[in-house]
DNA sequence: GTTACCCTTACGGGAAACCGTAATCAGAAG
DNA sequence: CTTCTGATTACGGTTTCCCGTAAGGGTAAC
C-alpha cells in the first residue's frame, strides 16, 4: 500500500474522515492533511526536496475563501502547479463536482488517476480508487464513470463561456461587441453575437437571455 | 454527555468524520448514523416509541437526491416533521449554508439549539456546540454568530423571490403580471412589477435585469 | 371633509433585445 | 480562376424592456 498520502481538504469534518479511513482500513502509515492549496504545495514541495516524496495526493477541488490570502485558490491550480513542474504523483480528485464536461477536462488535461464523487458512498469509492491506483488502474466512481462512452450533448466553447459570463455581469450586447473587438476576439460584431447567444438559447433550451444566464449557471458553465 | 445522538447526513466521508469524534472525543455512547431524511425519521419515531429517545440530533440541510425516492427531501423538512410533532430533542444543524437571512430563519422558527457552518474547523465547532448545548447553552458557530445583532441590508420578501424565480423562467414582465394577476397576488400590475424589478436591481447592484438574476443565483435566492 | 402620504396602476418615449434577410469574406473543391 | 460553402457582418422592423411622469385609491392625522 501507498506509504505517504497528501490529503488537500479544506473541511475538517471530512478531512478527518479521509485520514482515519486511509491509516485504519488501508494502512497507509503517514497522512499528511492540508486545509489550504498554498499549504499543500508548499509541503509537497519540501516532501521532494528531502527525498520523502508522497506516493499519492488526494485533493479537493473547491476550497472556501478565509481570511488567508492564497495564491493557489483551488485544486484546479495546484494540480495545474504540480503538474507544470513535471512531477507524475498519482492525484485523486475528491469534490462533489460531477458535471459530465468539468470532470472530462479534469481527468484529460491532468493526468489524473482516480475522480471520486462525493456522496453517500463516496468514502467507499475513494477506498477503491485508492487501491485500484496501487495496483496501477485508473479509477473513476460510478456517477462519472461513464463520461467517456456517452458523447457530449453539445459543445461550448471558451468563447460561450466568455460570451455568457459577460451577459452575467449585466453587459450589453453592443459592449460585449466592443469588448470583442478590442480583444481582437472573434466573431465580434453585434450580429455574431446575437446569433451565438440564439444558438446558445436553442442549446440550453431557454426562451430568453435572462433565462439563458440562469440555466447556465444551474450548469455551473460560469 | 449526551448517551445516544442521531446524525443525519448523506456524505458518508464527512458523516464518519462527526461519529468518530462523538465518540473518541466527547465519549457519546450511542452514535447512530443516517444518510436519508426519511430513514432518520423513522428512526427517530421508533426510538420514541421504544422508549430510548435520542438526546440529540445533528442535521445537515441538503441532501443529495439518489435512486431512493424520498417524502422528507432535506433537512429543514425534517426537523419541521419532528418539531410539528412536538418533540423538543435538541437539534443541532450542521451545514455549508451560512447565508444571515436562511440561518436566522432556521434558528428562529424551528428552536435550534446549535447552528455550525461546515468549513475548516467546523469539526471543532461541532464539538464545542454538543458541549455548549449539553451544558444548557445555545451555540453558533463564528461565521454565523452575528445574525442576530446585525440588521439586514435588505429585506427579500416572497413576492421579489417569485418574482425572480418567474424571471428565471424565461418569463417575461407581461407574462408575470399575468400570472400574478390571475393567481390573486398584488403587486400584480406590468408597472408595478418594472418598479419592484427596479428596486431589486439597485439592492443587488445589477444593471439590468440579466444581471440581477444572475446575482439573484449566486447569493441563493433563486 | 381635507390633507398628506404611500402604494399601485397607467401611459409614453427611448434603448436594448429579438429576428429575419441579405451582403461580404475566406477557404476548399473542382 | 471559378464555384461552392460556411462563417461573419450589416441592416431594418418588431417586441420587450427600461425609466420617468402622472393619475388613482386606500389609510391616518388633523
Amino acid at each position: 500500500m501507498f506509504k505517504k498520502v497528501l490529503v488537500v481538504e479544506d473541511l475538517d469534518s471530512i478531512g478527518y474522515g479521509i485520514s482515519i479511513m486511509l491509516k485504519q482500513e488501508l494502512g497507509v502509515q503517514e497522512v499528511v492533511l492540508s486545509q489550504y492549496c498554498g499549504d499543500a504545495y508548499l509541503k509537497y514541495i519540501k516532501s521532494v526536496h528531502d527525498q520523502t516524496p508522497y506516493d499519492l495526493l488526494i485533493t479537493d477541488l473547491s476550497f472556501n475563501e478565509d481570511h488567508r490570502i492564497e495564491k493557489i485558490a483551488n485544486g484546479k491550480q495546484f494540480i495545474n502547479k504540480i503538474r507544470g513542474l513535471g512531477y507524475r504523483t498519482p492525484i485523486i480528485v475528491f469534490s462533489v463536482e460531477e458535471k459530465p464536461t468539468a470532470v472530462k477536462k479534469m481527468v484529460q488535461t491532468h493526468d489524473i488517476s482516480g475522480y471520486v464523487v462525493k456522496s453517500r458512498n463516496g468514502l467507499r469509492y475513494l477506498r477503491e480508487a485508492v487501491e485500484s491506483i496501487y495496483e496501477g488502474d485508473k479509477y473513476l466512481s460510478p456517477q462519472v464513470s461513464n463520461i467517456n462512452t456517452k458523447k457530449e450533448l453539445f459543445e461550448i466553447e471558451d468563447y460561450d463561456v466568455m460570451l455568457l459570463s459577460h451577459l452575467s455581469n449585466g453587459l450589453t450586447q453592443e459592449e460585449i461587441a466592443r469588448i470583442f473587438n478590442q480583444s481582437d476576439i472573434s466573431p465580434c460584431s453585434l450580429s455574431s453575437i446575437e446569433k451565438r447567444i440564439n444558438r446558445l438559447k436553442d442549446e440550453l433550451k431557454a426562451k430568453n437571455t435572462i433565462q439563458l444566464v440562469a440555466n447556465a449557471k444551474d450548469l455551473g458553465l460560469i
